[in-house]
DNA sequence: CTGATAGTTGATACTTACTATCAATAACTT
DNA sequence: AAGTTATTGATAGTAAGTATCAACTATCAG
């Protein structure tokens, strides 16, 4: 129903759209977001990629988030974690224990911010929203 | 309509009933955040209380939005920023050209998180959420 | 298949936003 | 007033980046 998206080609073709260049260490970046499912940080990349500097691991993943295909997140106490994008326009829940992320679309907070549109003064610009959780193997696996 | 809170003596008052001492630093930092109404950073408080240790501002900062009389918020690129909180449970606007920082309550969010209890895994333990706007003053004086 | 051109990289240093240490100090308790 | 214990602040360190800039390389015009 909800379709995927971000096979690897299509990341490196809206790079390409994007006017930059498909660079080894793009490609390697790429390659290893894709291998990742859970929240994860940018210094997990770099460590991982030996082969590509800090600066570039973090450069391209600005670009992947410009790009509609890397969500940057935050824990609550604002610890920055990003997760790849799969949904077009969503919102996330966040285990706060092991760091599961689940992507959601909900049309109840896009009508919420369409009924805001009203009350505030101003234009909207963009939003956040994340959903903080314990999730089912945390709950599982703490004595309390 | 909605109650305001957080005059100084309160402020003072719920951090005893924490059982915390009150210091004259923890004075000056709850003042300083009492004068200013937009949004701000913990290095603009530091700067502003030259007799008080950075690493106080930001211990007192923590301490008062556990105490829930201060709100961490974040930027859309995660710079953090703080702002007094007025409200009791709430959430916020803040234009991303001036900074400045409007709390609203609203029961669609609230109504919404009650429905995803329903559909998520796991247990909520916390959710975050923030409209970015840009205000009519600053509408107002840019060209474009 | 060259160059030429301009985007990209990475080592280094710097910045922002904190947190850990720990001896000195000051607030509550009695 | 004295004692206990929380608090403070200077210093140093960490996390998450960003700025610099010379060297490199993807892409393109010829
Ligand atoms: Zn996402
Ligand atoms: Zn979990
Ligand atoms: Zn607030
Ligand atoms: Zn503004």
């Amino acid at each position: 129903m909800i379709s995927t998206r971000t096979s690897q080609p299509d990341v490196i073709a809206a790079l390409e759209d994007a006017g930059l260049r498909i660079t080894g260490q793009r490609r390697q970046v790429v390659a290893a977001i894709e291998r990742r499912d859970g929240g994860f940080s940018a210094e997990d990349i770099a460590g991982e990629l030996e082969g590509v500097g800090r600066a570039t691991v973090y450069r391209t993943l600005k670009l992947l988030v410009k790009a509609d295909v890397l969500c940057k997140l935050a824990l609550p106490d604002g610890t920055p974690m990003y997760s790849p994008s799969r949904l077009e326009h969503h919102h996330h829940s966040v285990c706060t224990s092991c760091g599961a992320v689940e992507e959601f679309r909900d049309t109840t907070v896009e009508r919420f911010l369409r009924s805001l549109t009203r009350e505030i003064e101003g234009e909207i610009v963009g939003h956040r929203m994340e959903v903080f959780i314990r999730c089912l193997s945390c709950l599982g696996s703490s004595s309390s």
